[in-house]
DNA sequence: TTGTAAGCGTTATCAC
DNA sequence: GTGATAACGCTTACAA
């Protein structure tokens, strides 16, 4: 609580101008070696560290990113957030994180305040805002979206390509011998419409037929529309989930039907959460590279701010197959629901 | 990109000084209806808002909470921050998070950093720093530790009692007729020795010997320890483990040995994290009152700030528990090692 | 109620 | 190399 040293004690102390202090403190060449020690050793003794805001408000220039992320509880945002940092970290630049918890005024607002620290730029992981919000947000700076679809040209996005994901799922299926492949659809949740699309493509090329259950992207879901799915009669013997909670839904539903997985049903999800890995589950997924993008999306904020790019970026970044346990290999017979 | 508008640039606009436009931003309420509403209305057409770190370098005072998230992907963590959030939203406080990956060096940076804002206070969540470096960085104002004991009075802690929360799933246990309880040790994480404690005097109230098995908080030392603890060939009825992922090792090993659960063996997890919900899983286990935790942090910080608290304030807080379906009554036999 | 002017802790631009 | 001195965008006595 006692007053922090400023440059001036520092001065003071050293003997010198603040003007030095500074010059040092910022590593510039053009100091004798002398005065530097002197200074350096005055700083270390009055336990100095430069202003960070001070030093921002006279250089007129920002170190600072600022992050929004829609959803702290996610740790498929935790994956992004330490590709940010890293990245950020490597540009010499600090982060700030700001929390939305999903909802679009408590976004507004948490944008807001970070934007009240100047940030240099600001990076949106999946932002529920209204996409005038964005825009307006983009008048200050360089801004990019991280999973969330913008046409915006003063917005960068880094998106995953959940038609291709979709597609790797149905391919690896398709494979095992499986052409009854159902797909559970996420709904309201973010990428549910891409996916969709990729597993209907994908159904398309290997001349199968699509057949699409409603669902979200959520455990309850899962368990609610593989029991409707059940009840139809209609035979299956495969799922595709809209993303992992929701294959974890399913999985609880088929072993209550008495279906085995996989012997019975093959089952996959989306995100390779952890939950996915875990021993228990073993579930087949799709993973992004999640690090990539988060540094991808500090990467166009330094091009637009030290290359002077204007013209949007799209990165569309390509995922990943994890086979697990929990697909395997059609039974010859091909209908899962007389196992019980 | 454009230069945002400063306080100059609304007064020029409204007509007024820019200490008229300060005193509008600042709400304060003298001045006059027909002024203020023009400094807004010329605020708004400009876009204006105040720059956050000006404003505290001339005011001398911040609003500025910073938060160490050692561990961002720990959901654990995530509620404690909506805590932290909330309460210092209403009290007016903007936020910054910094993270550090659980490495001492990684966080003495990120509190580097974060203290270069000047903040009001400091709130570190379950930090691996040394605790000289948090000795330190309390000489710059308030620092409240959460998850980590600590006895230096100028740091306030907030932690959950691990003792009583380990009791709470003996007491459990025991009212369920098992007596052969094994406690996995979490090892090297953090509060294993308090969880370890609690349960061998809650064994001990009971009359009940102790059995404690090395394990670590993952899955995988779940899984080794309680195959180490099958070979042992001594009965055992019930697994108290170090959390939850540790739990849910232990729960696949089980059923990998042919005991079921809970009829032959019950299993308790801690920490209540998303994974014990699982309907798939459904692990009895212990929650703490995390939000609480973060909005106590931000009130200790608070105290110090306002009412020029400096005696330090120690919060232990009541964990809670949660019966799932993985306890269940002893057999009578009580032998679950003769099940397979 | 409103305006003037002196900071806040730094960097930047000049001189020397 | 080093040192004055003017910004940076704001708050805050103090005057008016």
């Amino acid at each position: 609580m006692t007053r922090r040293p400023t440059m001036d004690d520092v001065a003071e102390r050293a003997g010198v101008s603040r003007a030095l202090v500074s010059l040092v403190m910022r590593e510039s060449p053009r100091v004798s070696a002398g005065r530097r020690a002197a200074v350096l050793q005055a700083a270390t003794e009055l336990g100095y560290s430069p202003h960070a805001m001070a030093r921002r408000l006279a250089s007129r220039e920002s170190t600072v990113l600022a992050v929004l992320v829609s959803d702290l509880r996610n740790p498929y945002f935790a994956d992004i957030v330490e590709g940010v940092d890293a990245a950020a970290a490597a540009a010499g630049f600090e982060v700030i994180l700001g929390t939305g918890s999903r909802r679009p005024d408590a976004e507004e607002r948490s944008v807001e305040t970070l934007l009240s620290f100047r940030p240099a730029g600001l990076v949106l992981l999946s932002p529920v805002l209204p996409a005038a919000a964005i825009a307006r947000a983009a008048e200050n700076g360089p801004v990019v979206a991280v999973e969330r679809a913008l046409r915006l040209t003063a917005v960068d996005t880094v998106t995953d390509d959940g038609r291709a994901g979709s597609g790797l799922l149905v391919d690896h299926l398709v494979e095992l011998g499986h052409t009854r492949i159902v797909h559970l659809d996420g709904g309201h949740g973010a990428q549910s419409s891409t996916r969709r699309r990729g597993y209907l493509e994908a159904m398309q090329r290997h001349g199968l037929t699509g057949w699409v259950q409603p669902s979200e992207y959520t455990e309850d879901a899962g368990v609610a529309s593989v029991r409707r799915l059940i009840e139809t009669g209609r035979p299956f013997t495969a799922v595709v989930a809209a993303n992992d909670i929701n294959a974890i839904g399913a999985l609880s539903a088929l072993a209550d039907a008495g279906h085995r997985v996989p012997q019975d049903v093959s089952v996959a999800g989306y995100d390779n959460t952890s939950l996915a890995g875990l021993r228990h589950i073993g579930l087949t997924t799709v993973d992004q590279p999640r690090a990539d993008m988060g540094r991808l999306a500090v990467q166009a904020v330094l091009e637009r701010l030290r290359q002077g790019r204007t013209t949007p970026v799209r990165h569309l970044l390509h995922p990943r197959l994890v086979v697990r346990r929990s697909t395997a290999p059609a039974r010859p017979a091909g209908r899962a629901t007389s196992t019980a």
